[in-house]
DNA sequence: CCCTCCGTTGGTACATATTACCATCACGGC
DNA sequence: GCCGTGATGGTAATATGTACCAACGGAGGG
């Protein structure tokens, strides 16, 4: 359907990896191809998990580093939020954040006003200020229902279980690479 | 020095305890009180390392299960930030931080006019907003004379390495507790 | 002051998240 | 095609956080 597209994402993955002196593996390719498709901010498992079908074979270490070296250079952004796993944001422009404090689901949105914002004076402490986003914190749709129906009085906000499928990590063993033989 | 102070953190302590229906135990003061101590945002391991002297034989998993209590019930935030391990901040009135990107450092700081920025429309979505900060990030004034001194060239800003003691866990095994003679 | 009860703690074991390490491999210049 | 260097795969180790349960102890009643 979009081979064009393709051909195009490809040129400016190789331009990019050229600027910053990186290689260019297909490991890469297909990080940087599976962020582009997506709209929400996975974890890394999450993108190991597309990974793994794009690149059969694919270590998890392998994922854990080539997102490491992407969130260094800029080209995806490790989100500020207060769950366990790291999670990253493929979006770039400046946008700000939606967290919920129950279901842990982060929600992108977009705000001219908030974009323009003044900077504090922070010259007394010598910080050098980059970028900025804001945090909204609350209740999704989802939650707010949920909690509606059962009286609302939920002290404890109970955090969804986690999802990792419980396979052994790196699954990958049975497929050996490595051994020439 | 200030034993009038420590007597009114004890009756603020039991009072809070009190209205939220707690036991006062030691190791919950404890935590009160090294809380109170702090200016900085500390992980669950900085504050069980300060809790160790005050409460000798204090158990990791308690200031696990103590700092996750008094989050739930607002007398101290859990943090937003991109960092692994959880970070906490025992100053509850509104404000904003800065994120050190090279050394994970956070700051505080208070500005009437962030304070006062208007609320995006989430109607859309259904989000209901309860609060927000403002999260600014770049370099703090040690990270930026470090980098400065080198050339300013570093691609990958190196992370501090971690500070956790390599003692195995709980190391209080060797003063049993439990076992009743 | 003692007793009893239930909320809390300590400690182990486990689950999950991330990194160190190194032998092996493959991209890209020649 | 050949080589050197940077990248990958896989294991082991480290970090971080949670489940579980027996033992404890704070607080109210006697």
């Amino acid at each position: 359907m979009d081979s064009a597209t393709t051909h195009e994402r490809l040129a400016q993955f190789r331009r990019m990896c050229r600027e910053h002196g990186l290689v260019a593996t297909v490991q890469r390719q297909a990080v940087f191809e599976t962020l582009l498709e997506r709209e929400d901010h996975p974890t890394v498992d999450q993108v190991y998990e597309r990974l793994a079908e794009r690149v059969p074979g694919i270590s998890r270490t392998t994922a854990y580093r080539i997102l490491d070296t992407f969130a260094r250079l800029g080209l995806v952004t490790r989100i500020c939020h207060p769950g366990s796993a790291a999670r990253f944001d493929p979006k770039i422009g400046r946008h700000h954040h939606l967290f919920c404090v129950s279901c842990e689901r982060i929600i992108d949105i977009e705000d001219d006003r908030l974009d323009r914002i003044q900077w504090p004076d922070v010259s007394a402490c010598g910080f050098e200020i980059q970028g900025f986003d804001v945090h909204f914190h609350g209740l999704c749709a989802d939650c707010r229902s949920r909690q509606g129906k059962k009286g609302g009085g939920a002290v404890r906000p109970s955090k969804q279980p986690k999802a990792r499928k419980s396979v052994p990590r790196n699954r990958s063993s049975n497929l050996p690479r490595r051994t020439k033989p």
